[in-house]
DNA sequence: GACACTACCGAACGATCGTTAGGTTGGCAA
DNA sequence: TTGCCAACCTAACGATCGTTCGGTAGTGTC
């Protein structure tokens, strides 16, 4: 009976162990907040024991570095990936909507791992956030470069605040946009378009 | 010796014991988060016992409902007195800059107690968030109200997105702009310029 | 000068937390 | 067939949590 439920996890759930922790983890972090997660929630949630857990994972605190590693790594990947399939000679509003849509693409697709950057990243333990900083600061140097390429008459400043603003709308995003009611193209080219055009113009 | 802390703590901090309390909390909360501060972490910043803070309110919960609720008190009234005080026939931008700017000033002028609402809400117990709704909803509502009226090419979804990623970008400014290095009404203006005339102008 | 009341304190409660120690099991390698 | 190892288990540890109970010191009232 306790031999079964490993057997029939293996065969109906292809995931491994590992990963459904992972996953379960990012949910959980994102909707309740990590302090508010306790491991034997997240055991519960992967039909494990607490202690189980720290057969994959050191800590707590190392769960969720992991988590937002992938996250870090899924939009800066997306954010290549975009630039390496824009035409050279693609114009200043088609290249913002590319990135805008890659990051926003990245946002849904590994929804929990990205999103907890936004909302669980802040309340991290201050290791934890040591740990991810290097990451964040190399994609927002990205974005740094990309604005002021594409807006040159923006100073330092308003670069920094155009990103910020603009990280910050996009980022928001995950709190009230869903999917299902339409593409993430479609949401980056509702934010872009205004953005560039100006709200003077729609 | 015991007595003498009472009566210093009174003469040196005309603030009232009930109102440190809120005030060090919603501190607390913010940069800590909700779950991660303890009421005895809090007892320390007031210099009491845990137990004392039971006498002015009801529970942990109760005094982030109330925390929450200055807040949203604050920018609801901010909204109105920019209404109150443009003229009639102001323009939508400069309508626009003064809602943004009073939104702002509210934010860093009472800045734990409506910051919370950005990042300390979304992870709050649900009865706490069942509270405070109604009263989100109804700033919502002017804000909705306030952008058809001065974007009237945006059809609803498209006001709503407006809203939405203006909320995202003007309460991001909570986690990176320092007060110090400028005034809320400069920094509403940067981020209302770009916004009304397009990045293609910048 | 007795009384009530506000504002606090000291000590403790049960619950829950992250974590650890020491098994057990099922499958693969030799 | 034996041995090994990854993947889990049960049980419990000490620490910390929100909260409660029963006080006490000071202040104003009659």
């Amino acid at each position: 009976m306790v031999a079964m439920t490993t057997a029939a996890r293996k065969t109906t759930n292809p995931e491994t162990g590992r990963d459904r922790i992972l996953r379960e983890a990012a949910e959980l972090f994102l909707t309740r907040g990590y302090a508010e997660t306790s491991l034997r929630t997240i055991a519960d949630a992967v039909d494990m024991q607490p202690a189980s857990i720290y057969h994959h994972f050191e800590s707590k605190d190392a769960l969720l570095t992991e988590i937002l590693e992938i996250g870090m790594e899924a939009v800066t990947t997306a954010f290549a990936a975009a630039a390496a399939e824009l035409p050279p000679n693609a114009s200043a509003p088609d290249r913002l909507h590319a990135h805008v849509a890659a990051h926003l693409e990245a946002l849904f697709s590994h929804h929990a791992f990205t999103a907890a950057h936004v909302t669980v990243f802040p309340f991290a333990p201050a290791e934890v956030r040591a740990a991810t900083v290097p990451k964040r600061d190399a994609y927002e140097a990205n974005w740094t470069a990309l604005l002021s390429a594409i807006a040159p008459g923006l100073d330092d400043d308003g670069v920094s605040i155009a990103r910020l603003a603009l990280f910050g709308a996009m980022n928001s995003t995950v709190q009230w946009f869903d999917p299902a009611n339409g593409s993430t193209s479609d949401l980056a080219a509702a934010i872009v378009g205004p953005l560039w055009n100006g709200l003077a113009n729609s």
